[in-house]
This record gives C-alpha cells, structure tokens and sequence, in this order.
DNA sequence: ACATCAAACATTGTTAACAATTAAAGTTGC
DNA sequence: GCAACTTTAATTGTTAACAATGTTTGATGT
C-alpha cells in the first residue's frame, strides 16, 4: 500500500492548489520539483501529465506546466456542471444513506462550524470540499465522485481568482440544510438545495478578469524548502 | 497545427476503441506500439499515461497497460453519469440552439439513417457517438462535452462486454425524438427524453460477468502492421 | 502425464547524458 | 536612456543504455 513516488507529488500538488498555497499561473518547474521532494526527473515529468488530465495544470510546450487558470466561461462551466452532478448525488445520498453514513456527515459539519469560528481560512476552504465528496461517497456512484474530485478542485482555482474577499465559501447553513433534507429521504428537495447551493456560492463571485497572482513553488511548500 | 506524435498516438488508441477494433482487456505493449506508429518508447509511455486520465486503459505496475475492463457496477454509474449531464446538455440545447445547429443536426441524423439500413455496425457506433457529442458542442459547456466525450468512450467498452449482439445500439428514432424537442424549443420534453434514450440503452444490456474477449493489438491496425 | 523448479527471454522501469528551445543578461548603436 | 541584437544561461525535450520485474520455456523428478 505504500504509494509510489509518483502519487505522492500528484497528492501534494493537489493538496497545495486545493487550499490555494499554489496559486493560478504559478510555474511548476521541474527541476524544482526534484529538488523539493528528492525524485528524479522523469517522475515528476509522469506526475506533471497526471495532473493535466485532472485539468490542474496546464502544459505549453518547451515553456514548462503552470497551474490552470481558469477563464470566466470555464468557471460557469465548471458551476453548471457541478449542478447537474451534485443534483443527482444529493438525490440519490437521500435515497441511500444508512443512519451511519448520516451520522459521520453531522460529525464533519460539527467540526466545519468549529473551524469556521476561527479564521483559518485554508481549512475552511478544506471542509468545505471534503463535505461535498463525503456526500459523493455516500451516493456510492464512483463516476459522478471523480468528476465532482475534479470539479472542486477547479473550483478552488476559481474561488482565488474570481472570489471576492468579504463573503465566505460555502456557507456551513447551506450544507446544514443539504443534510437535513438527505436525513428526512427527502430527494428533490435536497437535490433542489444542492442546486441552490451552488447557485449562490457562484452568485458570489467577481467574473471580470483581473489580474493573475503567481508566487513561487517553494512557498508552497515551506517545510520542504528546508529539507532539501 | 501540426499534431505531435503522443496525440497521433492518443487519437489513433481512442479511435480503436470507439469502433471495437481494440477490445477490453487488450494488451498495449509499449514495444508493439513503437513499431505500429514509428515512434520512441518515451512517447508511447506518456500517450499511455494520458489514456489512463480518459479511463481508457488501466496501467498495471511492472505488468503493463491494458484496454479498460469496466465492470458491471461501473457501468452503471457511467450510465446514471451520462443520465445527469446528458439531461443537462439536451435542455441547454433546446434553449440555444440555432437554425443552423438544428439544421446540421439534422444532416446527421440523415446519415445515421442510411448507414444504418447497410450493415456498417462500426460506423453506426461511430455515428451514434458524434450526435451525442455534437449535441453537447451546440449545448455549449466545454466542461460537460469533455466528461461527455469520456463516458461515451467508456460505453463502447461496455456496449463490448454487455451489449447483446441482437439490439441495435442507439436508435435512430431516438435521436429523431431529442432534436424535434430541441428544435420545438422544449428543454424539459427534451431532457426527459435524452434520460429515456439511456435508459433504454442501459436495458439492453446483459450485466453479468462474461468472459473478456482479447484480441492482438495487430488486428485493430491491419494498415500499419505491414508498413513497418 | 503432471507438477515443480530453473534458466532464458521479453517487457517494463529507471537513469543519465545529450540536443533543442526558450528566457535572461549583456552589448552595441542611435 | 532606449531599442535592437548577440551571447549566455536555464529549462524542457529526446535518446539510448542499463536495471528490475514478470513471463515463458524447457528440463527434471515423482
């Protein structure tokens, strides 16, 4: 079960965009690679094509990969298409969810509100998404969760580049309401909350295109920067 | 424009397995390929890394890459999948198409239909696929074609493994049935009916386990296997 | 004949050196 | 001082040889 070298960097590049300590346009050399995690180039080449195919990078090149940035049409995109798929997990998490299943969701969104208190915004960020495809899971259909993976993930790229500071991500009550409904085995309305959902967290973004924030690789990821 | 040798590569792998040439569980031997497409063995390896990113091939650590062999399960989930975005697609549709859109649509349809009395079963595959996908591009959502244009694929494996020879694939008079909606401007009628139209499918299929039929990776390329 | 084991073969995985391309720095001329 | 050009450095792309793993083949003994 020990994961390849591989996995690993692919892991801790998509952990790093989804809580936006890598941000939109920032260059993923290779050589910095290797030297920030100790593999050798041909990995992190392998590592690099995996991850455009989650559409986290993107490659030009003889210029090198760079994290997606999003235009605003693929953020709408990307939200449409997160209501189609959410809808259909929502309805059919309230079709399926065993008591226990209901219980562990209530448990995240207990510690979600929690954390929300405090002003740790990465974390936040973080729960949020895990409530998403903890749902996902309960649905049981591994199609629609691979998908919705790879949909958040965007979403998180494109929170930073189109969100506006003031208003939080997604509002815990939101979730609150998704769950109580999938409880209740009450479908529609969750699927119909799930849609709403979305709605209002796209209803706050900024869509006009604004300048791209790029910082460095090894900001990203400080506690490597000093091992290697 | 010109495209590299790893999308040739690509094109030519997803080609094959739309059209059945390149059946489940068919071995892609890295050797084999670089002799077939005239190519090194380091382009070889990241076509074949992307192909694992459309779930196209499954790659076994130290064993090699092989033709996805969905299993019952998966392909319902990719069924339901389809369900979601497809009804999505179909109402988004109604809502945008042009006169134009409509009218190309239809052409299709024409060629669907005359193909369909000869015997061309490979190309009735082929066609039934491109209405679904060009569908999606009048729709609109880059986002939703792509995941479109990987569960279609995923159903030419499945269609392979499960399908009964006797039942036609996608019915012509399905098709008919979606465009009239999107060309009446009906987006619920039409979604409905693009759900209806999979749901079909999905029950003309014989969902247990069958013994995987491999063949030679020569025999989906019979031009190239005398060329080199 | 069948199972077991061992050696030969074939295939995948890794590494390092080399080539090609792009970005950056420095220089020259106006 | 600024622009255009040349040279230098850094980065990506390619190739081929080597190592490790898995598979097949054939021999051996029961």
């Amino acid at each position: 079960m020990t994961a390849s070298a591989e996995d690993r960097l692919v892991e801790a590049i998509l952990d790093a965009i989804t809580d936006q300590r890598l941000r939109p346009g920032a260059k993923l050399g290779e050589q910095a690679l290797c030297d920030l995690f100790g593999v050798n180039r041909a990995q992190v080449r392998r590592a690099l094509s995996a991850l455009t195919g989650y559409h986290a990078v993107t490659h030009v090149p003889n210029r090198g990969t760079f994290v997606a940035t999003p235009t605003a049409e693929e953020a709408r995109d990307v939200f449409e298409a997160r209501r189609a798929i959410e809808a259909t997990i929502a309805r059919s998490a309230a079709e399926r969810a065993s008591e226990d299943d209901i219980a562990r969701l209530r448990a995240h969104l207990d510690l979600e509100r929690e954390r929300r208190n405090g002003d740790a915004r990465r974390e936040e960020i973080r729960l949020s998404r895990a409530f998403h495809l903890e749902l996902a899971e309960v649905a049981g259909n591994r199609v629609l969760t691979d998908y919705l993976s790879d949909l958040t993930l965007r979403t998180s790229l494109i929170l930073g580049l189109y969100g506006r500071a003031k208003t939080g991500y997604c509002g815990t009550d939101d979730h609150e309401g998704i769950l109580d409904a999938v409880a209740a085995r009450a479908p529609e309305r969750a699927a119909d909350l799930a849609r709403a959902h979305l709605h209002s967290l796209e209803a706050g973004l900024d869509l006009n295109e604004r300048p791209v924030p790029v910082n460095a690789l090894a900001d990203a990821f400080p506690d490597r920067a000093q091992v290697f």
